[in-house]
DNA sequence: GATTAGTTTGTTCAAACAACCAACTCACAT
DNA sequence: ATGTGAGTTGGTTGTTTGAACAAACTAATC
C-alpha cells in the first residue's frame, strides 16, 4: 500500500525502471519496440531512455535492420557490459565457488576455491583475494556492484540462522562486506537462489507464476517462486520441507524427518553402513551403481520413491507450474528422473506437474545470487528481469 | 508488468482506489487524515473523494470531534452502507448456509438451510428462494452486488474440479448466476475463504504478511495467505496439505493420506467402528469424550498428535506469522487446542509460530467469501481492505 | 513517394501548491 | 459570565507544475 505510485515523480521513476527492464529482457532494443511494448509515447521512451544513458546503465549497439517496406534503420539498445561487475559466492562442502557476472548477467569468470576443512575465518581470507585479483584486472566504469552469498543453511535479515556444516564463527558478513565495500551484500539460502535461477535465468519459465525447486544436497530443502516472487517465510524458513514429519496416527517421541530418509548424505550413509565402507563420497555411490552393486541398486530405488514422494506433497503443498530437482547426485545420474516421474504419475490423482533436472547446479546457485544483488543494486527488486543465460561460457 | 501504472489516467484511478481503501479501512475518516495517511496534498484528496461520492460509495456521516487546541471540526467519511449487498453461500454437508452482507462486510442477514442428502439441481431453488426474498426486503441504491459459494472441494477458473460429497450435476454456478443477475460470482474453496477472513476481518492480523487456515472437516485443507495475497496455485489446488503421505523409506502401493488418519471423519469413523456403532456426528464425539469414554479419549489424543505434526509441517513448508485452525470439532472442545500447542512445541525446534482458532467457522467462510466478491463488484481484488467484523450481529 | 525511427516543440491534465474561508479552542480582559 | 482575538485545524478555490502525450518535424531506408 505505501509503496504505490501515488505523484508524477514515483510514475517517473517506476516509467525509466521498466525501460530499463525492457533494455535488459529484449537487449538489443529498439526505443521505438519499447514504446510499443509498454504503451508508452516514443517521445516518452526517448526521454526515459535519455536518463539511463546519463547514468551509465544503458549504451547504443548500433543500427539493426530497417523493415522490408522501407524505413529508417533503428537504432539497438542493450544493457552497458562495462557499466560493473557483481561476484557471487556458493560456500559448498568441499569447494568455495567464485563467479564473476557483468549487469547483465553473463558469466566473466569462474572458479572453484578448495575450502574442505576450513572454518569460516580461514576462507574469509580466500574470498578477500578472490575479490582483490578481480578488482585488479577491472576495467568497468562503476567497478564492484554487489557480493552474493550462497548459504547451505536458513537466513534471515541477511544473518545466517542454520548452518548444518560450516561454522559461522559469529562472523557477520553480510556487515563486513558492506562496511569494507559500500555495496549491497546478500546472503540467501542456496535453494532459494536456485529457484531464482530458474525464474530469472532460464528463458523456457517465463511465463510460469509458480515454481517449487527441491534442492537435494547434504539437507533437503524447497525454494519457492509465488505469484513469480521469491517466498522466504516469515523467518526465511519458508520450504524446509527437508524437516516434514510422518502423520501416519501413531507415533511416539521425536519423529523422522524427510532428511533422515532421503538427503544425498542420508544415501550415502546407508550404502556406507550396509556396506561396512567408511568416507564414501557421492562419486563412489555413481561408480557402485554404474557397477550394478545391490545394495546401491536398492538405496537408490528407495531414494527414488521417496524423492517421488516429496515431489507428490510438493505439489499438493504449492500446485506449482513445475518442479526443479537441484541434486548433483541426480545430476551424475539422469536415468533415474523419469523413474522418479513414474512413480510420481501413478501417485498423482489427476494433475500432473512437470518435473525437471535443474542444469549444471553449481551455477544455478552463483547465477540466483547474481540475479538477486544486481537487481539490489539497481534498486529493481520486484520488476521482471531476464537475464543472459551465458552458462557456456569458460 | 503489464497492469503497472504508466500514465496520468491509470495513476488517478489509482489514486481514488486508495482514497476508498483509506475509507474502508479506517471508517469513519476525515479527509485531512486521508491525505496524512496517504502523503497526497488535501486538495487532491477532497477532488478524488468528490469522484467517489457521485458513484455513491461513500458518504458523510457528520462532524467528529475537534482536536484539543483548536480549529474546524473534522467531516467524517464513510462506506455508503445503502450501497448495495452481496449474497454469500456455503454448501455444508448438513446445511446450506446463507448470508447477506453491505459493502462494508456487515452482516444483514443470516440463515442455515436443512439440506442434507439434496442434489445441487434440488438445493437450486432454496438458493433462489433466499436470492429472491432478500432482494424483494431490500432498499439499497444499488441491488445485489455479487455472489459467491464456498466449495468444500477444489475450485479452477470458477468451476469446481473436486466435490467429495455435494454432487454438482455438471451445474456450473458461475455461469447461472452471472447470467441471472449480472454480477460477479465467485466458487472458491473453503479455506481458501476462511483464510480470507482471518486476512480481511480480523484486525489482530492486520501487520501479518503470511498466514496458514488449517480447515479440519470432512477433509484436511489449507488456506495461504502469502504476501498478503490468497495463493491459489496455478491450478486451484495449493494448500492440499490432506493428501500428503508419509515419506518414511519403505512404503508400498497407495501411500495412505494424511486426511485418511486425521479429518473430522476419519476421527469420528475410527470411534464408531472401535465402538461398533452407526451414524455417529460430531456431538457423540463431543458428549462422548466429556463422558470420560476411554475409546474417545484415546482417539482425539491420537488427533492432537496429528494435528500438531499437520501444524509443524506445515510451519516449515510456509513459514508463516501465524497458523489457524478452522474445525468445528476443535471449536467445541477448545480444552484439546492447548495440549496441541505442547506437542507442537516439544517438535519446533526454535521458532515456534502461534497457533489460533477461527472463532465461529460457519461465518469465517461466509465473510472471505464476502470479502473476495466484495473487492471484485469494486475493482480492488488487490487492495488491503479491512472489512467491518460485526460477528455479533443477529 | 511511401515507410519507419527518432527528435523537437508545444499541449494536456492530475497532482501540488498557495491563498483563502470556515469553524473551532483557549487565554485573557472586561 | 461573557466577549474578543490569537492561534489552530479542516476543507475549498484558483494557479502552477511537470511528465506523458501529440503533432510536426528530420533522418534514413526501400
Amino acid at each position: 500500500m505505501s509503496s504505490a505510485i501515488r505523484n508524477r515523480m514515483q510514475l517517473h521513476q517506476q516509467n525509466i525502471q521498466s525501460v530499463l527492464a525492457e533494455v535488459f529482457n529484449h537487449q538489443p532494443i529498439s526505443r521505438i519496440e519499447i514504446s510499443r511494448n509498454l504503451a508508452l509515447n516514443k517521445s516518452t521512451v526517448s526521454a526515459l531512455y535519455r536518463d539511463l544513458k546519463e547514468q551509465g546503465y544503458v549504451e547504443e549497439l548500433g543500427e539493426g535492420d530497417a523493415s522490408n517496406v522501407g524505413g529508417r534503420k533503428p537504432v539497438l539498445l542493450a544493457i552497458n557490459r562495462r557499466y560493473g561487475y557483481t561476484m557471487n559466492f556458493d560456500f559448498g562442502y568441499r569447494h568455495l565457488h567464485v563467479m564473476q557476472n557483468n549487469l547483465s548477467g553473463d558469466v566473466l569468470s569462474y572458479k572453484q576455491v578448495n575450502v574442505k576443512g576450513l572454518t569460516l575465518k580461514q576462507i574469509l581470507p580466500l574470498i578477500n583475494d578472490e575479490l582483490a585479483s578481480v578488482s585488479a584486472k577491472d576495467n568497468t566504469s562503476h567497478g564492484l556492484l554487489g557480493i552474493s552469498f550462497a548459504i547451505h543453511g536458513t537466513v534471515d535479515h541477511n544473518q545466517v540462522t542454520y548452518s548444518p556444516f560450516l561454522d559461522m564463527d559469529h562472523v557477520d558478513l553480510a556487515d563486513y562486506y558492506t562496511q569494507e565495500f559500500q555495496v549491497p551484500v546478500l546472503l540467501e539460502n542456496e535453494a532459494n537462489v536456485s529457484a531464482v535461477y530458474e525464474r530469472d535465468f532460464n528463458k523456457a519459465n517465463d511465463q510460469l507464476k509458480n515454481m517449487v525447486t527441491i534442492s537435494i544436497h547434504r539437507g533437503i530443502g524447497a525454494g519457492l517462486i509465488i505469484n513469480q516472487k521469491l517466498h522466504r517465510g516469515t523467518h526465511g524458513e519458508a520450504g524446509e520441507i527437508g524437516r516434514s514429519v510422518s502423520i501416519d496416527g501413531h507415533w511416539d517421541g521425536a519423529p523422522r524427518k524427510v532428511e533422515d530418509y532421503c538427503s544425498e548424505d542420508a544415501v550415502i550413509n546407508q550404502i556406507q553402513d550396509e556396506k561396512h565402507a567408511t568416507n564414501m563420497t557421492r562419486d563412489d555411490v555413481v561408480r557402485l551403481f554404474n557397477e550394478g552393486d545391490e545394495v546401491t541398486k536398492s538405496a537408490l530405488a528407495a531414494f527414488v520413491k521417496n524423492v517421488a514422494g516429496i515431489i507428490y506433497n510438493a505439489a499438493n503443498n504449492y500446485d506449482p507450474d513445475i518442479v526443479f530437482l537441484n541434486s548433483p547426485l541426480l545430476e551424475e545420474l539422469p536415468e533415474l528422473e523419469p523413474q522418479i516421474e513414474q512413480v510420481y504419475a501413478k501417485m498423482a490423482p489427476s494433475i500432473l506437474v512437470p518435473i525437471k533436472l535443474t542444469q549444471n547446479s553449481h551455477y544455478a546457485t552463483l547465477l540466483g545470487g547474481c540475479s538477486l544483488v544486481t537487481r539490489e543494486a539497481l534498486g529493481m527488486e520486484d520488476a521482471k528481469l531476464n537475464f543472459e543465460a551465458q552458462t557456456s561460457v569458460l
